[in-house]
DNA sequence: TAAGTTCCTGCAACTGTGTTGCAAAATATT
DNA sequence: AATATTTTGCAACACAGTTGCAGGAACTTA
């Protein structure tokens, strides 16, 4: 309760009942959390906008990261603290699993360098991959 | 002309207009296509609905596939001969340019592989760079 | 802690994207 | 050419995301 809270304000946030929910929701998650996700649970009963508006303030504040799926929607994960205001270091692996649904950020596994024909310059490499996560693997078994 | 409809028998669909012209719009482009561009375009007037359903319709046969993007839009492009019917092999990076918003597929540049934590297995892989392409680095010279 | 300022929230309304059902039209089949 | 099959266009709908604005919170300063 407390971390939140210093949380908030070591971004320069003013602190909200709606921005203490929805970022406790993200440390209290393993994986990556969807709009829909957010809005679904039902300690968190704010307004669809209020919650639009908090994601992008974390967004912009750099706190939570937004990832890219193949199925085209939305997904928000935390930052790791080497992300800045206005200026992301998402270089890690998405992960996202074809049983659970859970997406994963990999923060471990770099993106390895891929290498392009003449001309084009990269800037931002994002890599997604889907498959089997290490838990649905062990229930599997 | 005479290819197009080739072309769509090949695939067993039937021979109709928006299938000719959204085709032959794709093998004109040389990047990918969102439904929005299709839509825009003069020489296809054709219902909304119609180019959803032409445009799934291609999917589906392994004409065109779609290509996950950073900010969350569909974007369609050709496929290699490699692809079947339900079955897309689509390992090839996708590149979109931030000057022009062209969206490549870099079909010579391979995925590479990934090595995952321990219990993680990779079925599918999509890469998405983005940055400057061939052409318009040579503009700003 | 009270007053005023600033910022955040909720509501309503709107835009854009994608989907579905159905009748009419076009294409394929014989 | 006549019939069966597909495809198209329209209307209506579902859903995600955005914007403007008034009221209500949270901050600031004294």
């Amino acid at each position: 309760m407390e971390n939140t809270i210093d949380f908030l304000k070591n971004y320069g946030l003013s602190i909200t009942e709606s921005r203490k929910k929805i970022l406790s929701l993200f440390t209290q998650t393993k994986g990556a959390l969807a709009h829909a996700d957010i809005e679904r649970n039902a300690s968190v009963n704010f307004d669809r906008v209020t919650i639009y508006r908090t994601l992008q303030t974390f967004v912009d504040k750099g706190i939570i990261h937004t990832i890219p799926t193949a199925d085209n929607s939305v997904l928000y994960a935390l930052c790791k603290d080497t992300c800045k205001e206005g200026h992301h270091h998402d270089n890690h692996v998405h992960f996202i699993c074809d049983s659970c649904d859970t997406t994963y950020c990999l923060d471990n596994v770099t993106i390895p360098a891929v290498v392009l024909p003449e001309g084009f310059i990269a800037k931002q490499s994002d890599v997604v991959i889907s498959g089997i996560c290490k838990n649905c693997e062990v229930i599997k078994e």
